[in-house]
DNA sequence: AATGAATGAGAGTTCATTCAT
DNA sequence: GATGAATGAACTCTCATTCAT
């Protein structure tokens, strides 16, 4: 019996059910310790349900993983589109980051397991995700808003600040509050941290904004 | 039956080679493919050997975790320390992060995943790595070679930066060579990289050193 | 919800198409093998409408069993009557048994699988086959044309001889054509096999029609 | 973690145990319903030592056949060979092939359904037995005790008869006695029976035996 | 000190069957 | 008449851990 796509709209629901059951139990368990009987408990369905939308529990975490990057990258896009220069979209999109991460701790717990469970979607997510910064880093290089450099470097060392910051403020700092989310990071490591990009980034004897 | 500190010198030397084969193992199969027959059977000794060592896998997972912490922070201050200034000394930390990350990818493998294996020794690798650039950066600010700031989130943003390239051009990068060891960033990443730090880190107004 | 009798035509031709498809897919498959879902596949109709005509799994496997059990019998005793003699009854018995199974392997790989699906089933294959044999060989003793023996004996010996002929060069002996059909028993092979059963058969001091 | 042979006294007679009880529950429940627990509980022994000397179901059905395969043919042979002609030959290879059925009756209700469980190994048991067959009236073609003729054919045929009527009188007539043995050929159907083979191998015009 | 046979909880997965549509 | 989404019991197999030797 093999896996299907719905065709009924009942299929539909069911099959987003087990989706959002199961990034909230790899979440909360881990990969491993995520059974594939707790995602369907989780989200209220028959085991063997499961089988008839999901190949396998690998596969329903590539999904999951996927989902995760394709809403946290439109996340950090809207949020920098809407800004109206350089310095405040970089701000807007390490906020809309921030905040993707505080409402889907998913996001760091999943990934970070990802190097053996399918290392390909490790791989696809990081790139996925520089791929948006150096396009964001090219642009603002045309119009001089950064200084020359080699935008893939630069991009690498981006996200790793931001995971990093992420993990330390967002996922261990303070813990959920009732509806499960995480406080965001603190204004004055966000100030700080976008002081130190800025100054990465700056062109030649620019003037750095001044906050505050 | 409780885990025992071996009495001879023969115990001393089992224990060490089912820790070297454990460090082993897991980098090659994640936690949770790396079973204890795995473990003992590349540590070339039987398997209820393991339990006269050890209480358990994942004990010997943090054991593991320490060991490979206290080996990366030795190498990195070690190599700072013989540094004539804080730009050397950056770098020099930095290269020997990559050095010793070439020649134990482990490092990388067996950190993240312990997300859900052990939790606090996860913490506890970081905060210590984190607790040494501390350290370096109040006293390069106490001389004034950098600029001020808090210490804190430039430590965890620094290590972002390291963790990343490192995956990027170390773990991802070529494969292999025969003794298992991978190459290092190329020397013009590591470029790109230092000039991005040293940009953030620097004093109002100070002039950056050239690079040939 | 119970079984039901096809009420029109298109039920019947319904029924017909599963059925069709059972017998082939128990054949391919082996019983345990062969799920419903393959079964209502090959058949071209929904999941359930299977449980509209039969009762079960096992259920259709009987009345596939059963079916081959007809055709085969009635294939046999076609054959035998338009015959003149005992001797040529006797081969063109045998000869459609063969046919039969080269175009129905069917035939032997389900009954073969019998004896823990329907134990009923298997017993009453053989009884029924084993039937015509006693009939036929208890018209020739009262003729004359056989010798005086107990015919129940003769009979499963009789079955047991084309059985494994049957498989040996029927089912064994190279591959189906494109047709999915089998190459018949050997001429020569088939030939020793008449003579081995007509010597066994023949009367005190009869002399055996000598064949080529 | 592989299989292994034993190395010890126990674990051989651990394997040993294992093994027996495969050829029982496969015997009573048939291939598909044998499950390991089953197995195992009957062996005695905990669920997971089974894997310990078998790398799973197929492979322990496999050996059971050979080990049966084995053991029948050498009580056919040893029967056979302490016969003082070929008449006594055959029927003390049948008596003992009928005896070998009524104690493991096991022999025939797994050989049947191995079509689809170990091709391989079905094949492999009727072509040994065969072999044997061939053998012994090749011998007594030498010396002209029985007639010329195709040994491989009637190999089949003899196997064929053999298989039917054990099936017939010992596997369905009556039930076992209360050591799980089944009751024998009735001796007229054996006189019968071997009446039959006698004249089908009997040389040209030869006298044969009159049986009291 | 060292070993490896033994264990069983628990994992992922399949599939005959039911039933609302 | 026809459908396919839903179910859960039951299966095979793994592996951390114990313990007698």
């Amino acid at each position: 019996m093999s896996t299907v796509t719905p065709r009924t709209q009942r299929g539909t629901r069911t099959r987003s059910k087990i989706l959002a059951a199961a990034e909230k139990v790899f979440a909360t368990s881990g990969y491993h310790d995520a059974s594939i009987v707790k995602i369907t408990e989780c989200a209220g369905v028959g085991l063997g349900t499961f089988y008839l939308y999901f190949a396998g529990k690998q596969e329903i975490f590539d999904e999951v993983v996927e989902d995760l990057n394709r809403r946290v990258r439109m996340a950090m896009t809207e949020a920098s589109a809407a800004a109206e220069n350089r310095f405040a979209a970089e701000r807007a999109g390490f906020k809309a980051f921030f905040h993707f991460t505080a409402q889907h701790p998913a996001l760091y717990r999943i990934i970070r397991q990802a190097e053996f469970v399918s290392p390909g979607a490790l791989r696809n997510h990081y790139s996925k995700i520089v791929e948006g910064y150096i396009q964001g880093l090219e642009a603002s290089q045309r119009t001089g808003e950064i200084r020359a450099m080699d935008p893939e470097v630069a991009a690498w060392a981006l996200m790793g600040i931001g995971e990093l910051v992420g993990m330390r403020w967002v996922l261990w700092e303070g813990t959920e509050d009732a509806e499960g989310h995480r406080p965001q990071v603190p204004e004055e490591v966000f100030e700080e941290m976008m002081n130190f990009i800025d100054r990465a980034l700056a062109p030649e004897g620019a003037q750095l904004p001044v906050k505050g």
